[in-house]
DNA sequence: ATGCACCCTGTAGCAACTACAGGGTCAAGC
DNA sequence: GCTTGACCCTGTAGTTGCTACAGGGTGCAT
């Protein structure tokens, strides 16, 4: 199939599969007599094992380790689950700042009353840190 | 105080003082006899404000909007209350989003049983997004 | 033959910094 | 008076993960 055919079958940019491609994540595909690229089933079941690790969160190089570790299923998947298992705690502690931030946010918005800037509390807010409840 | 000094009062990188200056969100200081950069009190609350701002996750492009309005306190505040809502619809749909990854990689990650990357659970909740149990 | 959808390469842009390289300044200590 | 070290300056390039051109070639239908 030609790029855009992969494009629309693992519903990834066109641009990002060539970018792929450059930083190494995909391999060279063969190309037709115009020099179009051509792909098979191998190449669009690893686009898609590297876009649904990019849905999860997981950044390149951890995808890197992780397809080279599907390229050698005889070894150790223990660098496979400390991957996830650490990509697991970034996400839970993003969780809970968001979540003080949200907390923080809404006291802020809560206390708008409107008129002018002169007296807004957002702004006052956002000048003095000492009105805030948690450390951000 | 140099520039040393308003970075240690503020807790902000001094190329990051220099950035800030670059594209506007800081006024351009007055320069000593040897070109170094001379900040006052005014300037310090401003960077308190924009690095207090940046820490609840405004852009700067928020934080400029913002400022303006702090610059001129005869105006109306909606704008700011319009921007913080805004952003704290943002933060909430955010932690939804991390929420639900959070379950999906703690279901993978709950699946390891060790053993090589052929039988790994991870590798393969990856390869296949079918057994996922929500979008993402 | 001409229009259109598709493909190619290469480069530059985005956000919000961060990290140099290569130089100047200033006060203290010998 | 000379060195050492901490500080400051400008300008440019790197980071992450794409995305968006510009400027050109290909392939097929009308």
């Amino acid at each position: 199939m030609k790029i855009g055919e992969l494009s629309r079958a693992t519903g990834t940019n066109i641009e990002t599969i060539r970018y792929y491609e450059r930083i190494g994540l995909l391999p060279e595909p063969h190309r037709t007599a115009a020099n179009y690229r051509s792909y098979g089933d191998a190449h669009r079941a690893r686009l898609a094992f590297v876009r649904h690790s990019r849905e999860l969160g997981f950044t390149i190089e951890e995808i890197r380790s992780l397809l080279d570790l599907s390229d050698h299923p005889e070894r150790e998947c223990d660098e496979a689950d400390r991957i996830a298992t650490r990509h697991l705690e970034q996400v839970e502690e993003k969780i809970a700042q968001l979540t003080l931030l949200r907390d923080e946010l809404t006291r802020i918005v809560g206390r708008c009353r409107g008129g002018v800037a002169a007296d807004c509390r957002v702004i006052e807010a956002l000048s003095d840190h000492s009105h805030c409840e948690s450390a951000h």
